[in-house]
DNA sequence: TCTTATACATAAGAAAATTATGTATATATT
DNA sequence: AATATATACATAATTTTCTTATGTATAAGA
C-alpha cells in the first residue's frame, strides 16, 4: 500500500468514499482511481483489495453485480443503503482520526 | 485503542512524538497522558504498549532506565539518537497520510 | 512473439492490534 | 480491617489487516 503503516485500516473508508462518489465501480478500477487521486503515493495492493471488497459485501454494505466487458469479466460494486450510512461514519471517523492525531503531534494548536 | 480502526499503525508515531517532547516517559505515564491530551478518545492498551516500546528498544531507537519509586518499579524511556531522527520520519509520514487521505475524501480540495 | 495491461482470486506469512491474564505495591473507600 | 481502585510492569492467545507470492484468463501493444 505505501512505505507508510499509517494507511493500516483505511482501505474500507477509501473504498466506501469512492463508491460514494461514483454510484459503482470494479475492483481494478478502485486501485488506478486511487493510484490517480493520490499521484501515484497510494497503491492498493489486489491482496488487500479484493478480500475487503467480498468482506464489505457480506457485511451488506455493498452489492454485486457481475457484467462481461471485452470478453473480460468484471464485478461492479454500489453501496447499499446500509452502505451509505456507514460511509457517513467512516468520514466522521476519519475526520476525528486527524482531530485527535493533530492534537497529539501539535499539541500547541489544540 | 479506540472504536476506529484508524488507529492502527499509528502507535510508533505517538510513542516517539511523546518522548521527543518529554524527554524521558515510562509505560504507564504514555498511557495517561495520551488519555489526558486527546480528552480520553485514546486509550492505549497495555497489551499494545509494551510490547511496541520493547520493539522500539530492539531497534535502537529507544534506551532504557529503569528506577524504583515509592517501592515501585519504573522504566523510563527517552529517544536515541536514531531515534530521534526517525520521530522526524514519523511525523513526515503522518503529515503526508493526513494529507493524502483528504486528496481521497476531499478531491475538491487537492 | 513476448510483454504489459486488464481483471479476477486465494493462500501463506508478517505485523500490529485486542482481549485476557498474571504479578505486585500503594492508595482510597466502605 | 477489608475491599476496590490506581499504579506499574509483562506476556500469551487470538484477531484483523495487510504484504508477498501465486494462479487463471483475455486484450492490446511492441
Amino acid at each position: 500500500m505505501s512505505n507508510s503503516k499509517l494507511y493500516k485500516g483505511s482501505l474500507t473508508t477509501i473504498i466506501l468514499k469512492l463508491l460514494n462518489e461514483n454510484d459503482k465501480m470494479y475492483g481494478y478500477e478502485i486501485t488506478q482511481r486511487v493510484k490517480e487521486l493520490t499521484k501515484g503515493e497510494l497503491k492498493i495492493t489486489e491482496g488487500a483489495l479484493y478480500p475487503a471488497l467480498h468482506k464489505l459485501e457480506a457485511e451488506g454494505l455493498l452489492d454485486v453485480e457481475v457484467a462481461k466487458v471485452d470478453n473480460r469479466l468484471r464485478k461492479y460494486y454500489k453501496l447499499t443503503e446500509t452502505g451509505t450510512k456507514e460511509t457517513v461514519n467512516k468520514l466522521e471517523e476519519l475526520a476525528e482520526y486527524i482531530k485527535t492525531m493533530q492534537a497529539l503531534v501539535n499539541p500547541k494548536l489544540a
